[in-house]
DNA sequence: ACAATATAGTTAGCATCATAACCAATAACG
DNA sequence: CGTTATTGGTTATGATGCTAACTATATTGT
């Protein structure tokens, strides 16, 4: 991601405003700041992970089957709710993680449409190893 | 873009960080809410933008352009500053936006290397029909 | 002057995301 | 029952981003 690195100033807003309407400078200021600072966080982000040969969606993916270690398996159309990706982004996703070996696919279910899986070792490794330095990087942004 | 749909709560970011040593609760859960709220914006912009057939990328060039009137033509290496995007992204995305004819290519400078280029009418035209409801979106998010 | 370096821009290759269209299996319902 | 709709998942296609490697021109430094 990015976004703007010289952030519109406030003179600039009101300067493309004044010829609008309704343009509340400061809040508009505060949206664009937030843009930007989620844009460098994120970055920072993706190239920890990439570090570590994963991307995000596939760290959160890893988070969210952790997470929730009550279910002894999920679903990718689960996941893809929790996540807020398309159907298709989960899909491949899952299948270079299972290729790497962080998730495992159980038996399967009842319905044999669904393929549940689960965390593998390996995946949780990897995870926690990473967790600290997650944290630090959104506790610094 | 995208972030975790549902935000991990305090107690689950606890629950990972109780292993961990220093974990500040409260400004990871922050960070992680920042992150959310960037996203579902940063996608609204995006479906606003493509709506009228721009990226969001295409759209800030056009801001770019427009802002610095001063200037009678731009470089992309420039831009590439302003933006924060790496060279090849904004080559490509001249390339589209002449093709579009939202930019056009001014004569040569004395420095044969560079290529200048500005904002043309249909461009501007089209800039200017999208500020407000760029505003808009800013606000309401 | 000429070799080495830097700069502007492009091309090639890869990863990720999205939407749309597509199977296959289950559920709903007349 | 049997047709229709829904659901889980995949595949196809296209947009956008990145890094690395490239061309071509300018600049620097000896």
């Amino acid at each position: 991601m990015f976004f703007l690195k010289d952030l519109p100033t406030r003179e600039m807003i009101s300067g493309f405003a004044h010829s609008l309407d309704v343009v509340d400078v400061q809040k508009t200021g505060d949206a664009l700041q937030m843009l930007r600072r989620a844009s460098l966080l994120i970055r920072q982000l993706e190239r920890y992970f990439a570090l570590h040969g994963l991307s995000q969606t596939q760290f959160l993916v890893l988070m969210i089957l952790h997470r929730d270690q009550s279910k002894h398996s999920h679903l990718a159309a689960k996941i893809c709710e929790k996540l807020d990706v398309s159907k298709p982004v989960i899909s491949t996703t899952l299948k270079t993680m299972q290729r790497r070996g962080f998730i495992v696919y159980c038996e399967k279910a009842e319905d044999s449409r669904m393929k549940p899986l689960r965390i593998s070792d390996a995946g949780r490794e990897l995870l926690l190893k990473l967790l600290p330095g997650y944290f630090e990087i959104l506790q610094a942004g």
